[in-house]
DNA sequence: CACGATCCGTAGCGAGCGCTATAGAATTCA
DNA sequence: TGAATTCTATAGCGCTCGCTACGGATCGTG
């Protein structure tokens, strides 16, 4: 059902203003990124931004979520192809260190970074709902591995699942903080070292 | 040199008012805590924060000084006590494990957590400097071991140092993330299975 | 064309920010 | 006791924050 719009129609596109405010939401932080820096950054007025995105802590999730689903999608697209638990965080964790570092973007990951701390307990939360909610996918699917012998018997699936993303959260920091590719590889690599043996 | 001090003595005693100041920069960060929630904390007005602290960017530069030599202190007591630097960082994540979590002060480490999307990049970076000098610390501990024999000769310095870094740094966000003590020391165990064999 | 609908830019709201001028209170020294 | 010194409290500065009222501009529809 398209509608017929009826009225003046918006002069700029919406996702290309919704990537300049992921852009600038990467970099800066929720708090930190007023929202006459989103208008500059979006080329819009507020009340254009206001009409079209809602309030600010609104458009940060709508920005969340694209974000989820488009340079966030690497972790769930391992776990869904990947034949082993083992794989699929080997790989996530080796994208990581290149997404990470990579020019054309912020450096670190997003959801990680950007609401640290958060006058808005309710946007702080959210992002450490979805955090965690990861840790629960890498943990279930650890959990399947030890059960079908692909993983040792003794091995603590949430506490593996917890480690992977403690060095994921660190290679996050570790890329805002100046490292290259190269070292966040190397990280990536020795955290699979601390994976029990196939 | 103990000048008698002439005019009004102060009313307050500065190191508990600096220690409060820590308590309250560690929960929220540098940018989300204002000089009206440290007054408060304080339990000072802000004439007299300001005559005693200057600014509130060099308030947080004490706090930060003061951390560093108590409460963020086990990593340098750990480097120097311990006879190898496996030991060393094994004993430091593991003390942070603790630390991280106890109660009596905010989740986390302040050095890693207060300062991470600021409005003022002089406070970002001072902290980022100082995690990039432990990380030269961790680096320079872990090739004396190499050069000496401690650790396997294809060791990279380097390369460990950044991710025992990261791991902690990891461990930090997730104690804030609702880790537990427990789940932290099993993070901390994983990590040093990525160590090579002594 | 006129009309309703929708979007745009200007301009500014109330609130909180970091910070300070000012005057009074409390202490030491002469 | 009086003067000098230093701290404290009130009160408010200029600024930016997130957000919006308003009027003009631009569209589809009749």
């Amino acid at each position: 059902m398209v509608t017929r719009q009826r009225g003046r129609p918006r002069s700029f596109d919406r996702l290309t203003a919704l990537e300049q405010a992921t852009m600038a939401f990467w970099e800066h932080g929720y708090e930190t990124t007023s929202v006459s820096d989103l208008t500059r950054v979006m080329g819009i007025s507020a009340p254009s931004l206001y009409a079209a995105f809602g309030d600010k802590k609104t458009l940060f999730e709508e920005v969340v979520e694209a974000y989820a689903l488009s340079y966030g999608a690497y972790g769930g697209r391992a776990l869904a192809e990947e034949a082993t638990a083992r794989e699929a965080v080997g790989r996530m964790l080796s994208e990581a260190a290149h997404l990470f570092t990579e020019a054309g973007h912020p450096r670190g990951c997003l959801m990680i970074s950007a609401a640290i701390n958060c006058s808005t307990p309710e946007v702080e939360e959210a992002l450490r709902d979805r955090r965690n909610a990861n840790l629960t996918l890498f943990e279930d699917r650890i959990r399947r591995d030890v059960e079908s012998g692909g993983l040792p018997a003794g091995t603590d699936p949430r506490a593996l699942a917890r480690f992977s993303g403690a060095v994921l959260q660190g290679m996050s920091q570790q890329a805002r903080d100046g490292a290259t590719a190269e070292e966040l590889t190397a990280v990536a690599e020795a955290a699979m070292r601390a994976w029990p043996e196939a």
